[in-house]
DNA sequence: TTGTACGCGTTATCAT
DNA sequence: ATGATAACGCGTACAA
């Protein structure tokens, strides 16, 4: 591999000239720059980034912990995570948490020991102190973490009011939550509280069907299908549009004709989703937004890590996608 | 940062020792041993992966190049090739290389210079030769890259061969090939190949309408509306399950009935998919087995870099998945 | 069994 | 405007 010194030889200065020009550093001549920067071509430099860092200079690299980009929602935010670090100059380094305490740790060591220069987090199971004692610059999607950690997320509170509205104006009544129902106090737990406050509003009673989001999707649609044979049912509000797909095929082997019997609406609104569920009424949340702020957060906190937070929640606007699964008839 | 040093005073003794125990490496008394970790422990002491690295060690550090995790596809094969990645001790460099050649070059190039310790690479625009000028252990997910690149893929050609199978055993007639249709030589190319090889066996003839997968859906909706209103078609074989999808779509919309007038069958069978679509009938690839073959043909590259080749491409069996779009009635 | 000393490739400090 | 030199933290011949 070629290095610094091979290139100072060639241009005929010394290392430290060309370590100048690469880092536009110092006062260079503009003759030697050129020289300088036709020997890096010649010989196709690349600096060692290891060398770098040891120096205490950025890697360029952050971190991105995640549940599983097999999720479709993930997988589109990840993926636009992904572009707008590239676009800043950062490459990410891919951790899909699950739901494993350990593997997540076990990142987080690494994530340190590599010395990436920030992370973002939106995964949900490590204790905060672990997040606090790494001692990077982080910003948090959907998530407490720490008091100094800004969380960006979707306005999951007016998500499940929405949801739960739409249902209702088009003539639902016996309105259930359905899905993850969590009691974390983390920000994803406000699509119910959203419900459940707009049921009440409504004057309706809340329904509440618990589903773990670990669970396989057989085990899902069991629930699905033994509250639908068991209790009337004439709207659900799923948590997501995986578990709103899951009651949409419960539904059609019931014979329960949606929207007619039964009037159903998701949460997310991936492209993926809306392409394999066109029928599917959603809320959808901004995945461009969401990426672009995270990434703009994460620059300001790598630029500035001890100044406190100007603003520690940031909430975007999510979108009623209105589709056949929620519509009047 | 502790270091080294400062476990190494903690314990007692010199840096050498320290590095000896943390690398396992010549003779060492199990009393200092003990005391090492101990320090270790103590200290929460984290080696600097920079400076191993730039000692020529590893810097476990794997670049997974491919087009984007917001396909659900290939957000469940990254998802599986991260989980295989971390359990062999690597961490994942994420590059959703899009359809752009410089995002991709640009990578290549970051992850020389960041010294991963190999690539797996499932993308599909750079020159084959900038691949070999890295100098680095690759290997190849469905695309043919180099003599000395070991490619993983699925049974394409069968599975193209058996979608079409099951269209004629269920009466199909008129049956279409509807997707990504290159001419790359590529091995996902022979879909298409095992869709028309088929078709001539059966005696029928091969009618394709291509579709550029990097179109927008709303792009490609229309090229398949087109085709659905204009020409006679009873039966079509898709490139990939989203294609798949949106022709089910069209045909509701143009008041075909599926499997009735039309039956349909899609390729790749995600988890993703299956559960968005459970009427689709699929080939199935096996992302659990394509992962663990990738991931163990890496190390493989990477403990003896130089040995030749003792196999360049290894094809994994596909599965057909019966379902309703695809039935007799 | 353990320690000393040098080098990995780069950047920062101090000269010139 | 440029160069010499020390340091970053760790691994490894070589010495003891």
């Amino acid at each position: 591999m070629t290095k610094l010194i091979d290139v100072a030889r060639k241009a005929g200065c010394s290392p430290t000239t060309v370590s100048r020009v690469i880092n536009n550093y110092g006062y260079i001549s503009e003759k030697t720059r050129k020289k300088v920067f036709q020997a890096m071509a010649e010989l196709h430099y690349q600096p060692n980034s290891a060398a770098r860092s040891l120096q205490g200079k950025k890697t360029q690299l952050v971190g991105l912990i995640f549940p599983t980009v097999s999720n479709p929602f993930f997988g589109e935010l990840v993926s636009k995570i992904e572009n707008q670090l590239f676009t800043a100059g950062y490459k990410t380094i891919l951790c899909n948490a699950e739901e494993k305490i350990e593997k997540e740790r076990s990142y987080l060591q690494m994530l340190t020991a590599n010395k990436v220069d920030g992370i973002i987090a939106g995964a949900h199971n490590l204790e905060i102190a672990e997040y606090q004692e790494t001692g990077l610059p982080i910003v948090s999607f959907d998530r407490k973490l720490s008091d100094n950690i800004p969380i960006v997320s979707s306005d999951n509170y007016l998500g499940g009011e929405l949801a739960t509205q739409e249902l209702y104006d088009n003539g639902a009544r016996k309105i259930y939550f359905v899905g993850t129902a969590t009691v974390t106090g983390q920000p994803t737990d406000r699509r119910l509280q959203g419900y459940k406050n707009k049921i009440k509003q409504l004057g309706l009673e809340p329904r509440v069907q618990p589903i773990s989001s670990g669970e396989k999707a057989e085990i899902k649609e069991m629930a699905i299908q033994n509250l639908l044979s068991t209790k009337v049912v004439d709207g659900i509000v799923a948590s997501d549009d995986l578990t709103a797909s899951l009651c949409l095929t419960v539904a059609e082997r019931l014979s329960l004709s949606v929207p007619q019997d039964l009037k159903i609406i998701g949460f997310d609104g991936s492209q993926v989703v809306r392409t394999l569920r066109p029928d599917l009424s959603t809320i959808v949340q901004p995945t461009q937004a969401i990426a672009q702020l995270l990434v703009k957060l994460l620059e300001e906190r790598i630029a500035h890590p001890h100044e406190p937070l100007t603003q520690d929640t940031y909430t975007l606007p999510v979108e009623l996608l209105r589709r056949k699964s929620s519509s009047h008839q």
